[in-house]
DNA sequence: ATATTTATTTAGATTAGTCTAAATTTTATT
DNA sequence: AATAAAATTTAGACTAATCTAAATAAATAT
């Protein structure tokens, strides 16, 4: 049995990972879960013992297979209890994150057994981020953010890769949403900036920040 | 901000009070929470000082405003989520009990309105028990038990103040449900045991333990 | 290659929730 | 009313998760 504390360390481990492809350093979770590096290390030392981690002293850390699975296992739930407040409960996809942080630990084969069926085997959450499987497959295709193209590609904005309320609202009132149209007008080598045409109408700004977290897919239907 | 373990120690007074009608005292607190009266000493040292309950030493507990309705707010919350497991999640009446303990502590205001709404208002759980409302009022008519009764009385099951799954269990095997049909024949007084008729059909003995969690109302149409 | 900076770990302390054993208060019994 | 029994509290200790400060290892820059 592990605590939510202990769920959540796994969790980090993994989306830090995901991102970087390699071992995961003590700093880069402590800051992440905004705790100290110490409590990382003693933390680390207790799942390596439960066999969650390879970790060896100064080297970073890895999931092993099976945290590997506890990972995806808490990310399913995650994404499928998201799905469920967005389309049976009225939430919005920017308030969603939170409550399914806490929901994400509830204990119960059954439970997400049976909401996976109550929700009809979604495979994508409300932010368009594929929903690991029962198998803990991720079928996911290769992924692609606005910063991977440029001038004049158009695209059309299948996901977002933060689901923080910040970065929600910031979208919002952007306009942006799934489903919305993007033609890159101009790259900014400056600052890394994008400026856009948003559904053949508004033309906006888009800072790095935001195209780093903006999940797309080319369009091929130019006009 | 509460504790998952402090808002236990606030249901467990509720649920100790509401039967006993007076104080609670630290031993009876103890043996519900499977804990050592040691601790429990301790923690309503610490619920006092957040004026949860009124406490005295040596005097037991009785909880305050403040702590009754976030007991009752607990209770409405565990309620809710029963409701939804079995209405929504096919689960059976003797199998929510566990993961609503885990459900009723999730935080969050829109949650239990947007619940409530889904499921369309119910004033009742699964067991029967009354569902305390948004405001915190517990529209209860009197509860009477299948031990208040005696010979020749008919009653209707309308609730269990058990909900472990042992005691659902046993209801099943007794082939004893909402809605059952009770006839009273016997009442032994020597273990306090009652010989019914169930649904005019088997006669079955019902132990001294489960006639007191069977809530039952008196059926006046006598045939 | 050495020195400096940065990252990480170790050591020791803190808080919450728990325990056991001893002390104290309350309740019950003679 | 005095004593015995039961309930409760206090004192001191433990574990998990955190912290700060100091020590050590790794990476970087001269």
């Amino acid at each position: 049995m592990l605590s939510f504390i202990e769920e959540n360390y796994i969790k980090s481990i993994y989306k830090i990972a995901e991102a970087s492809g390699g071992p995961v350093s003590t700093n880069s979770l402590a800051e992440k879960m905004g705790i100290k590096a110490a409590t990382v290390t003693d933390m680390l030392r207790k799942l390596s013992d439960k066999s969650f981690i390879h970790y060896q002293k100064y080297q970073g850390v890895t999931l092993s297979e099976k945290g590997n699975n506890r990972a995806l296992q808490i990310i399913r739930k995650h994404r499928l209890w998201e799905m469920f407040l967005v389309q049976k409960l009225n939430f919005g996809w920017d308030e969603v994150h939170e409550v399914a942080e806490q929901l994400e630990h509830i204990q119960s084969e059954k439970l997400i057994h049976e909401l996976d069926r109550f929700l009809d085997y979604p495979t994508i959450d409300p932010h368009g981020e594929p929903i690991p499987t029962a198998s803990l497959e991720m079928n996911r295709e290769p992924v692609w953010y606005l910063f991977n193209f440029r001038k004049a590609d158009i695209l059309t904005v299948v996901g977002v890769s933060d689901d923080s309320a910040l970065f929600l609202n910031m979208l919002d009132s952007l306009a942006i949403s799934l489903g919305s149209l993007i033609e890159i007008l101009e790259c900014n080598e400056y600052d890394n900036s994008f400026l856009i045409k948003l559904n053949n109408k508004a033309t906006v700004l888009i800072s790095q920040k935001v195209a780093q977290n903006l999940i797309v897919q080319p369009n091929n239907d130019r006009k």
